[in-house]
DNA sequence: AACAGTGTCAACCGCTGCATT
DNA sequence: GAATGCAGCGGTTGACACTGT
């Protein structure tokens, strides 16, 4: 709801001048009633009519942004982080038209969950977010990780929201179908805690899609197993992305080809602006990754 | 408890494209 | 075809919340 401590255009309330700023609870009731009396649209004139002293397009970011009734709160789940990441790869920066096929949220709340999560990311590998090189570690990992969230949530679940979001996007839940069928050949195992470092999963489709994925060159299972337990983190509540770290992926046995060119600066790999600051490594890692150095 | 650093997200800004005149 | 106004989009900012020291 609109914060009723701030009010950084006071002043201009008694000159009629047009206020910025956080909407009040008082702007936000006027807003509501004038568009379920007007309707949506012609904001200018919404405007000018509704007696907010707001311009057209501050109204129209109210609205779509937060008072429209679908509008939904809450964390992005991993079905949503996932298309969102599908999208993004076939898109790019189109927010709005991510946007549409996430019923509820709003394209201000996916360029800010990618730019809050993904981007952080992207700058702490040292990778221009959109490059390819990203791309395929977001391919490689990231959606596989999410895949498994979602497959374990959906044993949790009673999964009417999972079999919701199948429905309405079977071509990234392709990849899920094929995570809960098994593969003997394209087994692999993907973890988030040091408890579910163990447990498997099957993500054949997620190979079978992107070729270039660094697990075709992986060799076998145990290769992969090795690589994905120096590759994977703590899972951090706060988080639902994955951090990964290039020298992991460097490694015997790790990436080659356009992330291989990616690095890290090697001396400071213990330092804190590397660690300390990002928490994206646990001892267990560390120490994997000072034996290899 | 106080402070600093960091993350999140609502809101603003500038630009573009489209419709209307 | 040019000018104008409007809606919408994507980038950016800033305030607040949270976390660590």
């Amino acid at each position: 709801m609109a914060s009723l401590s701030k009010c950084p255009s006071s002043s201009s309330d008694e000159d009629g001048e047009l206020r910025r700023g956080p909407w009040t609870l008082e702007e936000d009731t006027l807003l509501i009633h004038y568009i379920s009396s007007h309707g949506e649209g012609r904001w200018n004139l919404l405007a000018k009519h509704s007696g907010l002293r707001r311009t057209g397009k501050s109204c129209r970011l109210r609205w779509l942004n937060y008072l429209k009734p679908d509008v939904k709160r809450g964390n992005l789940t991993p079905q949503e982080q996932l298309l969102i990441l599908e999208l993004h790869s076939k898109w790019g920066n189109r927010w709005s038209k991510i946007a549409q096929h996430l019923p509820g949220r709003t394209d201000n709340e996916i360029k800010n969950y990618w730019r809050t999560r993904v981007q952080k990311q992207a700058r702490y590998l040292n990778i221009d977010s959109n490059s390819i090189a990203f791309q395929q570690l977001i391919r490689s990992f990231w959606m596989p990780r999410l895949l498994q969230k979602i497959q374990l949530g959906s044993s949790k679940d009673s999964a009417t929201n999972n079999q919701h979001f199948i429905n309405n996007h079977p071509q990234v839940c392709r990849h899920k179908e094929n995570v809960q069928t098994t593969d003997e050949t394209s087994q692999i195992s993907v973890a988030s805690s040091s408890e579910s470092m163990n447990s498997s999963s099957h993500m054949p489709q997620v190979l079978a899609e992107y070729p270039t994925s660094p697990f075709h060159a992986m060799g076998t299972n145990n290769d992969l197993n090795t690589f994905l337990k120096g590759c994977y983190y703590t899972d951090n509540i706060s988080y639902d992305m994955e951090a990964f770290t290039l020298e992991s992926m460097a490694g015997p046995g790790g990436l080659e080809g356009p992330i291989g060119g990616c690095h890290l600066d090697k001396n400071n790999w213990l330092n804190g602006s590397n660690l300390g600051d990002h928490s994206l490594w646990n001892m267990d890692e560390s120490w994997q990754f000072s034996q290899e150095q």
